[in-house]
Formats: C-alpha cells, structure tokens, sequence
DNA sequence: TATTTAATGCAACTTTGTTGCATTAGTTAA
DNA sequence: TTAACTAATGCAACAAAGTTGCATTAAATA
C-alpha cells in the first residue's frame, strides 16, 4: 500500500513500489480517486499525453500494482486496465473479482459478486479471471 | 460449418467463410484435427511460417471461426488463442466455455464444465470469458 | 544548499495483428 | 483439357500496445 501521506521515510518501508511523489504519480493517483469505475492504460495516455510520457504512465501503473493500490486485469481486446483496490498490500492481492465490460460504451466496473469455479479433476486452480459483457445500468433501457 | 468433404459446390453454400480448399486451409485443419488442445496463433505462425505467410493464418483462422469450425479466446496475456468447436455453424457458436491455461507449460484446454454466471442487478449479461489459470494434469504432480 | 538517486522523457524497439495490392492457384464450365 | 473467373495468397508497409536503454531532471535527505 502507498504510504504517501504518512511522515514515514518511504525508502525504508516500500521496496519494489513508488518511493516519491511526483507530479506525475499525484495525478494518476487523483485520477483514480476521482473516477470509481476502472480505467484503461490506453485512456490514461490519451487523457494525460501532455502530462507525462506513455513510458512513464505504464511505470506509475506497475508500481501502484506492486504496491497493491490498484489491480490491473485484461479487457475484452486484451489491452490492460486499472482500477483501485480494497485492503491490499505489496504482498498480496486479495480482492480479485470479476469484471464487468460494457459492449455499448465500453466502461469497466469490478464486480463485488463472487463466481464459483468448480473443481477441475486433476488440475490445481490457481487464478482466474472473468470477463463478463453485456449492456451497463446506463445503457440498459 | 465446413463442408469440405461434401460434394456440394461450396460457393452456393458458405458466405463469409472459406470457399477453396486450398494447401494452407488443409495444413491448418489437419493441425488442429491432429492437436486436441487449443493452439496460439502465435504458435501456428511460428510452426508454419515456412509453410504461409502469417496474414494467411490469421485470415484463415478467421475464416474458419465464421464457418463455426474454430471458436477463439484471449490467453493470460491478451494473445488470441483457437481451438475446435463442437457442434457449431456458420450461424452461430453455442459452445461457450471457460478455458483452462497451465501456468507451467502453458498449455490451453476448453473445459466442459460450466460455470455460472449469477445475475448481476440492473446489467444485461451478453458473453463471459472465463480463464482459468494453475497447473494441467501433467504439471501438476 | 549540495548530494543522492528515483523518476522521467525520449527515441528506438518489440510484438501482435491488419491492410492494400499485385500475383497465384482453386474451381467451374465450355 | 483448357480458358475464364475470382478466392486466396505473399509481400511490404502499417498500426497499436507496450517495453527498454540511457541521458537528464527533480524529489528527498542531510
Ligand atoms: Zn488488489
Ligand atoms: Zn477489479
Ligand atoms: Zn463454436
Ligand atoms: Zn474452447
């Protein structure tokens, strides 16, 4: 987890994450705070191309996930997204879930629902991600 | 569906999908005819790049996935993946399933089982893709 | 304020997949 | 068998997402 806002001297406490505070990294981090739904490595660019290099936003982005502020998974053309975390740390997520990809506007939301994956004879489970499409509370009228 | 090996003037019958038999269509059926598990494009291009050019497999896969031939997938890094389908046709596909991928060796299955999706309030669920990720029955010992 | 080094920008690159167009080769019918 | 038709192919160039190396910049610390 970020420890932005503690008075810590973040280079003993985060290893492999973010150490400092830039521009760049506040405004990516507001971003997030600001919008609930998840967000695309792609929109990032677009959205913040006269900010900050794409180098450095795909940075941020890994680092944030190391740090376990947000979880990244894959949309329905296998391009990357973003969106914050509950309750994780830099040494393990917890709060994997499906996801929720809309086929009209294209928004992404995590799904707080669980799925059940059945044991699979011979085989040990280990992750599994869950793309699920269709139509969002907006464009479902 | 293909109908290859029927006399019928294919013209008349397929639309969009493949209408000539040619050397790269039966090198890739037979592919997938010799191989149960499903295979990469990637890996297609790599095993037959002496055989076809790679935007020759990647038009014949689609093909053969409008003919209901092959049904297609994104693996754990958003690459496209094709395997067999089962009672599909040129209509529509209707054996939707979650896919297995070891973490090992990487191989790809089309699992059975079905899972199921719970009604999500105030969505219309379309599709849902299922990757499930661990190890494959050899891996796992 | 000076020092240290994490973070950044930039250009070049990699990888996967797509497009346009000239050429080749299945298929059909004479 | 042969000629005509056109689906399929090869090739080169392109597109988009994401990565890498390296020189430079700017947070954090003392
Ligand atoms: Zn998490
Ligand atoms: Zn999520
Ligand atoms: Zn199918
Ligand atoms: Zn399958």
């Amino acid at each position: 987890m970020i420890l932005f806002f503690s008075t810590f001297k973040l280079s003993y406490i985060c290893v492999m994450g973010i150490l400092r505070k830039t521009k760049s990294v506040k405004i990516l981090l507001d971003e997030f705070e600001k919008q609930s739904t998840a967000i695309s490595a792609i929109t990032l660019i677009e959205r913040f191309h006269l900010n900050m290099n794409k180098t450095t936003i795909y940075r941020i982005l890994d680092k944030l996930e190391d740090d376990g502020f947000l979880h990244s998974f894959l949309g329905k053309n296998g391009h990357k997204w973003y969106a914050k975390c509950i309750g994780c740390t830099n040494v393990e997520h917890h709060d994997i879930h499906p996801h929720f990809q809309c086929l009209d506007c294209g928004k992404v939301d995590c799904l707080p629902t669980d799925v059940l994956i059945p044991n699979i004879p011979n085989r040990k489970v280990d992750v599994s991600q869950i793309l699920i499409q269709g139509k969002c509370e907006e464009c479902f009228s």
